[in-house]
DNA sequence: TATGAATGAGCTTTCATTCAT
DNA sequence: AATGAATGAAAGCTCATTCAT
């Protein structure tokens, strides 16, 4: 057998468990579907998955690492979206706007999921390592848009400012009690635009 | 036993009963700060309260209730500040979102509380109406705060905007991984004062 | 104060004290048309009784002694029936069986009272001499209607055995899945006279 | 691995669990003998069988299920050796009813756990459809026995009287306070004796 | 590597009983 | 005598995690 040969076998063993690690993420987020994530159980977890209880721990050390997975799954998802938006022609602030509201809207468990680990999550530093390396990828990617639309001194806390803002919205609208999911997409979608109204006319700091 | 007796007897009787209340509702905050109020067991709640654990359902029907009530004591408390801000002169958008973001941010509990009925509790019609009436309380102070800021055609969409924007703030960066309480509190802060500005030149709409 | 206004005064007492009991056993009773006697709690007693909870217990020393205090009047009660039974011209082994069985079928909590204490409630002796005494009585008059039935040498066991039989109609029949209390009620009935018949040509052992 | 070998381990896995069922209720009905059935708990069962208390859960959704299914292993159990006395020789109405009460009497938990489900306990569905297929069985194995001991017209319902004579000495007098369990084995049976006698001799209805 | 039965600490909640008023 | 708030042991049950196969 070659070097080669095993570099390839390696190579198809690392696919099959990204193959595995992602069957198991989405049989997670299928059932984030139904219920609440903390409800969520790795027994459920299992049977959506078609696997047994413990190959999760083979791929998992514990159920908040294959949360954090998600997380950073979807952070990358939304990270590739404002990308390509942002390739387009004369993409602006309202559309980054709308399109982060969107997306975190139509997405709830993985803004319960960020929540979780902003809140009380304690996470490993080679999570919050990830994290602030997703984060800071972002920032840079609105700081950009800001820039884009107008003069701003101190660009990178508007920036802060946004993206919080933006969170925001999800956080205190996102299940407001009596409404049904297509009011609260249409009020959460008009608090972007808003939002992004406001933030274009910052003043320069 | 004059009546006078009876209703002073009465009187005292709900005293001592809120006097309870507020042990018990202290106890639970003061577990809050060491871990995630989800985490925070009856148990723990009765043994720091000194009383058994048959008592806080004296009191409460369910733990739920407890973080309700606790929640509501806070929504209170700071709604009373804003509204003894707003007589004293000269009260500006600044302050306004200076205050509540530091309250929410030395408040990190009441937080997640309120976060955890927004994002996914479930919560009693009477419980609802309550949370309802508090937020339409405060979103009137926020409306006639902007409105004397500065013209602004559609106030109520921007005052909502802006409650939005402050909790956004916490969520985002109550808990930032590998900073200090200090430093969260400045940037906090920052970030408010910052959100004042934005708000404060916040187009007529 | 002479001693005939203090023997009154005791003797008023006592009768108060008696209608207390009275009043908290029907409060209990009452309850047991809703609920299995066994998920009947001192609070809802209490409650339906219009009473506090203490009070209960300056009546009861436990809920158990309350409930043999419901058995034995319900005893009598039925003693009392079937004596007045007895009275009348012409009354058969057949109205005896009727009586007693119709009395168990709409009494089902008295039933399941005496089904409590014959199969696992540890009586007090004082208690297990009343039970004697109540059964003494009524297998009596059983024998005394078996006698007048027709000749019977063994007259005291085959009391004991119709005793067992009415008794495990109602263990039997009184609930039985899918038939609704009327349907029951007939079947129990019709049972009833078919054992008297029985009874009635039994040999003379 | 060939098939064989497959259904091998499948039927071992079968065997075995059958055999921690058989385990966890033989602990049960071991407990039984010292407290009411419905006193027994989760913890002691699971610390007499040797088992985690969650395990007991891996095999039972419910204690009440667990009660269930030893009513079901012992009601069989009754069957059959009524079945195999039927097959031998002359078995006559006394044997069957001597061999029915003692049983009883030797196992006094089956018999308060079939009380407790016929008068109180809500079954479910497939529970009463069980039930009622075992009464069925029971109900037809009485009836051929009377039809073979003399002319009977309604045979059915003496089949249910008898049935309901033969538990009514259960209940009436197994546990009767002041007396051993000699005393009561021995009364029970002559009960029983006489409780054939009387049957036997049963009009024809 | 895949499995799933076993585990037991831990949960919320109930409720008979007590006792200070 | 009447009260009802306080109590805490005890209940049934859950579920993340482990580990022998």
């Amino acid at each position: 057998m070659t070097t080669s040969t095993l570099r390839g076998l390696a190579a198809l063993r690392e696919n099959e468990r990204d193959a595995r690690r992602t069957l198991i993420m989405d049989a997670a987020c299928s059932l984030f579907a139904k219920k609440d994530f903390k409800q969520v159980t790795v027994r459920e977890i299992a049977k959506q998955a078609g696997v047994g209880v413990g190959t999760i721990y083979n791929y998992y050390a514990s159920l908040d690492e294959l949360f954090f997975d998600i997380f950073l799954k979807h952070a990358s998802d939304i990270q590739q979206r404002l990308y390509s938006q942002a390739q387009q022609k004369n993409a602006t602030l309202h559309d980054l706007c709308a399109l982060y509201v969107e997306y975190l809207c139509t997405h709830i468990p993985f803004y319960q999921i960020m929540s979780h680990f902003m809140l009380g999550g304690d996470l490993m530093p080679a999570a919050t390592e990830k994290l602030n390396h997703i984060m800071r990828q972002l920032m840079d990617h609105l700081e950009d848009t800001l820039k884009k639309t107008g003069p701003c001194e101190d660009s990178r806390i508007t920036a802060h400012a946004l993206f919080a803002a933006l969170n925001g919205i999800m956080i205190s609208y996102a299940r407001y009690p009596g409404r049904n999911d297509d009011e609260i997409l249409a009020h959460t979608r008009r608090l972007a635009l808003r939002m992004a109204d406001i933030f274009a006319k910052a003043p320069a700091g």
